[in-house]
RNA sequence: GAGGUUGUAGCUCAGUUGGUUAGAGCGUCUGAUUGUGGUUCAGAAGGUCGUGGGUUCGAGACCCAUCAUCCUCCCCA
């Protein structure tokens, strides 16, 4: 058979993993310098767990895993009663039990729901494993991706909102991308809502204004139109996404659009705060006000970022919010979440468009001892011991060749160092250590072969 | 789920209106050079032309199917 993987799906070689373990670290200790802790739930989750929590489109990308044992004879006349549902598009129980996870935030609500007695509340915790998607594959659309989420569990308070972006802003800086937040609050579009046709019909004009800045504001107007809001509606909504200007003043001008609405006041108070503080602690003028930004999932109930690079052609790289209802689904009422989340695949495509990961990390051996012999190989064995007990990385090579071999193989790994140690310098207790880039190369004592080397 | 692109050596790609034995660069291996690389020179290996079928005297090229790939839409990170 001819080897391959699965659609959508990749390996990765050492120099790509590098690359992605940069930016994992680098999410990593910030999350943890927050104080958020971690979590690892399984890739698998019962099927019930996530079928209806992402609407229809995304049931229908949830992987599902064939069940076990549907062959057993004394099965097989409900595996095949089952089998037919699932033929009418319904999933069930009897043909698949469990799914791969979809994201990480569902997992997360069923782990609170499931914990709730013993976690400390709020509960902020971070995770960072891959999630599935039967998705098309296409650029920056993978099958099998990388999320980082941080999530506060338990707390109503703003302050969290306003330390997620700061993550967010402390993040992106240490991977020397170039970031806008959009933000925008759930509560101003259902006023937008009620302003228009009513609360129920928040959906409609939310998908259709998200699209905004990919098909333009005539789309727009064709989408809400078929999605049945009569004119005078529609130009309350255009009027609503035409607002421009700074953060401030399309605040201020949302405001007197709003005739006193209560919930979209709120709205803005709330952008507002978030909007002050962290224009305290950052420097950058990264944040945007975005009335467009709506966000497919519909649990958000306040805050709603996103975050989009600059100079970069990539759909968003992190996304979050505020959802009042975190575990509601599985049975545990009155939690509230906020949280925000990393796409690393994503990030990483960024960073190689607009090149900017450091040369340092590429590093991996720092030593290469040349093997001349057996005897001699034996005799390096303990230096190498020495020097890994150094902390410095090194490799013997495997077998005695051509100088002219050791020497490409130790360029191909970029190894920057080599030893080496025959048996004119086992006589005299000595090794010559030879650094690659400039040609240097001096004869040392063997106890003293790590001093020589800078890793 | 809908539409399109591409598929030739390990990699990047040529290959004319269908015509003899499918090429190049890079890489690999051998030698010049048995303890000092990167340069140079000489040579070699490496191909079910994605797969299956069809048209034809003749197919890498044309037709059909299929698989993979990348991209667009839907949706999303």
């Amino acid at each position: 058979m001819k080897a391959s993987i699965p659609q959508g799906t990749r390996d990765f070689s050492a120099a790509v993993l590098r690359r992605r373990n940069f930016i994992f670290n680098t999410i990593r200790s910030t999350f943890e310098t927050y104080g958020f802790e971690p979590l690892e739930t399984p890739a698998l989750e019962n099927t019930e767990t996530l079928l209806g929590k992402y609407g229809d489109e995304g049931d229908k990308l949830i992987f599902k895993i064939l069940n076990n044992g549907l062959d057993n004879p004394t099965k097989q006349a409900s595996a095949r009663e089952d089998f037919e549902k699932v033929l009418e598009g319904k999933t069930n129980k009897g043909i698949t039990e469990r799914a791969l996870r979809y994201d990480l935030t569902i997992p997360f609500a069923r782990y609170v729901a499931m914990n709730q007695g013993q976690l400390t509340m709020p509960f902020k915790r971070y995770q960072m494993q891959p999630v599935w998607r039967a998705d098309r594959p296409q650029r920056g659309r993978y099958r099998e991706f990388y999320q980082c989420d941080a999530d506060v569990a338990g707390s109503s308070s703003l302050l969290h909102e306003i330390e997620l972006a700061l993550i967010y802003s402390s993040v992106f800086k240490h991977l020397r991308v170039g970031i806008e937040i959009h933000i925008n609050n759930r509560k101003i579009l259902h006023a937008l809502a009620m302003l228009c046709g009513g609360e129920d019909r928040m959906t409609d004009i939310t998908v259709a204004i998200d699209k905004l800045d990919k098909i333009g504001i005539e789309k727009v107007k064709e989408e809400l139109a078929s999605r049945g809001l009569t004119n005078n509606q529609i130009s309350v909504v255009e009027s609503f996404i035409s607002i421009a200007g700074t953060n401030e003043e399309k605040l201020d001008q949302l405001m007197s659009m709003l005739n006193g609405n209560t919930i979209g006041e709120d709205g803005i108070r709330e952008i507002r705060y978030i909007l002050e503080q962290y224009k305290n602690n950052v420097s950058s003028e990264e944040m945007v006000v975005d009335f467009s930004l709506a966000r497919g999932l519909n649990y958000y109930t306040g805050t709603i970022f996103e975050v989009k690079a600059t100079g970069a052609q990539m759909g968003s790289i992190g996304g979050g919010g505020r959802y009042d209802d975190l575990t509601g689904l599985f049975g545990v009422k009155g939690i509230e979440g906020v949280g925000i989340s990393f796409g690393v695949d994503r990030i990483y495509d960024v960073m190689e468009e607009l090149n900017v990961f450091p040369e340092h990390i590429q590093t991996g051996t720092t030593a290469l001892f040349f093997n001349t012999g057996e005897t001699e190989q034996n005799h390096v064995l303990p230096l190498a011991q020495q020097l890994r007990a150094q902390g410095i990385a090194c490799e013997i090579y495997h077998e005695a060749a051509k100088f002219d071999k050791q020497f490409k193989y130790a360029e191909r790994k970029s190894i920057p160092y080599i030893v080496i140690v025959g048996s004119k310098e086992i006589l005299s207790g000595t090794a010559i250590v030879k650094k690659l880039s400039t040609g240097e190369q001096q004869e040392v004592k063997q106890e003293e072969i790590g001093l020589n080397i800078k890793s």
